[in-house]
DNA sequence: GGGATCGTGTCAGTTCGCTGGCACGGCGGC
DNA sequence: GCCGCCGTGCCAGCGAACTGACACGATCCC
């Protein structure tokens, strides 16, 4: 299902359709697009050496809606940040199957795992079309050992994810399944819809798709969302921000 | 409640009761201890002058079992190492208590609100008389932006913790009460035995005593651990292994 | 336009955990 | 040695979520 897995410079080429500019300059575009991604710049601003350094590295890749990025298990060779689309990151299959994330443009993946050397310990599913940066692991180790700047901000952008993940950890703790569906609906909204079938929402909450259903259609009742097809608008955010606890 | 703050100095006296060599050099060894919890040392070692500027920051703090180390809501200010003791970290009181860790010594914690400039989302209660070494942000700063083995190693420690946090969420995802108080008892175990009451034990899984009591009662009747007074011994752990999925 | 696929809506029975309350027994302070 | 505190053990009634199944509608591919 993987459609190409090329340098860096055949997208650009293709994006220079629609940017203008030379092929060089719009690998560092690239690059400084995940210079933005990865952290934020207040302790550690990228130098342009830096960002070529980052630049000569990336290598994209575009997977086809419903393909597998990575499977659980494999060993992690680099690092991959999403360009467009959204990955599923899940475990297990069937009624025991487990949503960890979905993650969108600019969040990166794998690097803990190639840190820590070990296997990965989901899979990934584009849900939609999808492009993904990927960084392989010596050059990632390389960035990492001679560029200050690059290892600060990246410690602050798996701090973010450490912040995240707790945060969520605390969100389920003890917590009504009303309470935790009112919570992922905010959490999961894009542009004030959530773009997920309820049998991923029920995934991501470990819970039956006729529980979520049940609230859902509640929560409808009261005019605080509108469930459409493979997606839920949301109509009061406020109301929702309250009922999350 | 808290008994002393004071230069790392003042500990170091009377750990050379223990273990002789002069001030100077068991403030050395303290860093090489805080050095070895913070990732591991494969990427990038230690200098013996990254150690004795890690060394000069790191100040001792001591608290009484019960006593309260840190507030949720209060700012983050510099980054705690447990050295002895243990802490529970914990949002809410009464029946919606939920403890979101219980850390021990070699533990690192604060350095992700500091980094990120959020407050603390828990409290931290001493569960037994702990000390605690304290290295203030700016030092901390300090030392991630001009030492790039301290800041690499950080990362390493930042991302062990994500990972362990992600596993926990896969971990408590669709999992019956019985796979994840398995789970539980074996991740908390400490030479054999988990030294937690069955409320704290509740509390971290967001479920009710009595629920986690039953469970419990069970495995003890399959001679799977032995429940005693404020603790849990595990009798089998290759069984428990098993159940925890 | 027709069929396959996927997603939603719903149900009845069952299991499971919660509520809150009380009795008992270690453990520590006085 | 006594008392108070804290932790454990347990129960009955209730409510909530699970199981697994089925009907229907939307969408997509041919």
């Amino acid at each position: 299902m993987e459609l190409s897995k090329q340098p860096a410079e055949t997208l650009q080429r293709s994006i220079s359709l629609l940017g203008g500019g030379g092929p060089a300059e719009l690998a560092i575009r690239q690059a400084a697009w995940v210079a933005r991604c990865v952290g934020h710049g207040d302790a550690a601003p990228f130098t342009p050496d830096d960002l070529s350094a980052l630049a000569a590295s990336l290598r994209t890749t575009t997977f086809e809606r419903g393909s597998v990025v990575f499977r659980a298990g494999d060993e992690a060779d680099g690092v991959w940040i999403v360009r467009s689309g959204r990955l599923e990151l899940s475990v297990g299959a069937g009624s025991k199957r487990a949503v960890v994330h979905v993650i969108g443009p600019g969040a990166v993946d794998g690097d803990i795992q190639y840190l820590l050397g070990m296997p990965l310990p989901y899979t990934a599913h584009a849900l939609a079309d999808t492009t993904v940066l990927f960084l392989d692991g010596e050059s990632f180790e390389g960035l990492l050992g001679n560029r200050l700047a690059i290892a600060r901000r990246w410690l602050t952008s798996v701090a973010m994810r450490l912040a995240e993940s707790q945060e969520r950890i605390i969100g389920m703790l003890g917590r009504s399944l009303t309470e935790q569906i009112a919570r992922i609906l905010l959490e999961e909204a894009v542009d004030g819809a959530v773009p997920l079938p309820q049998r991923t929402l029920a995934a991501m909450l470990g819970v039956q798709r006729p529980s979520l259903n049940k609230t859902l259609k509640e929560f409808e009742r009261n005019g605080l969302i509108k469930v459409r097809y493979g997606a839920i608008d949301l109509l009061d955010v406020d109301r929702l921000t309250e009922m999350s606890g």
